[in-house]
DNA sequence: GTTGAGCGTT
């Protein structure tokens, strides 16, 4: 008989509920394309994304699926975990994180060094600085995060084929 | 055809 107080499903401790599901486990094979079809059966997503390995470009084996309500994210969650996509065994959960890293404070966000006084270099020094060396863990300030503004555009396969050499301008690849 | 349990800057 369990008796299981909590739902002790991995190291991290439980996460709230959110509309952001980390989806875990994945085959490499499956793609956004994918999560989409079997996660929007519980309710309308705002965005699913695949963690790509920045190296070989190849799925890191999760990805987070955005739901509008958490109502549908909640069921989703409790449907979709365990569920077997691809041959293999999924693990959903709440996420943790809200959202990718800042996407980037761009700036260093210390004080500008004072340099000797009065100096009137015109050039705006933004300096990028050691900031992502750092812990910009501690940055977590995006907490109502509106992820309509980053729709991705992934490139085609069909891109390079297509792409001029001359004009590279307006091409707008097919959908689908 | 990678095997782990993990949380993200394409």
């Amino acid at each position: 008989p369990m008796s299981n107080r909590r739902r002790h499903t991995g190291s991290r401790a439980n996460p709230d509920p959110n509309t952001c599901l980390g989806v875990f486990g994945l085959s490499l094979y499956t793609t956004e394309r994918d999560l989409r079809e079997v996660f929007s059966r519980y309710g309308p997503l705002t965005g699913v994304n695949v963690v790509y390995d920045q190296r070989t470009g190849r799925s890191r084996g999760f990805a987070f699926v955005y739901f509008e309500r958490i109502d549908d994210a909640k069921e989703a969650m409790e449907r979709a975990n365990g569920m077997e996509l691809d041959g293999r065994r999924i693990r959903v959960d709440y996420s943790i994180t809200k959202r990718p890293h800042t996407p980037t404070p761009g700036i260093y966000m210390g004080r500008p060094t004072h340099n000797g006084g009065g100096g009137s270099s015109s050039s705006g020094g933004r300096r990028r600085d050691s900031f992502y060396d750092r812990g910009y863990d501690r940055y977590d300030r995006y907490d109502e995060y509106d992820y309509r503004y980053s729709r991705r555009r992934s490139p085609s396969p069909y891109y390079s084929r297509y792409r001029s050499r001359s004009r590279s301008r307006s091409y707008s690849p097919r959908r689908y």
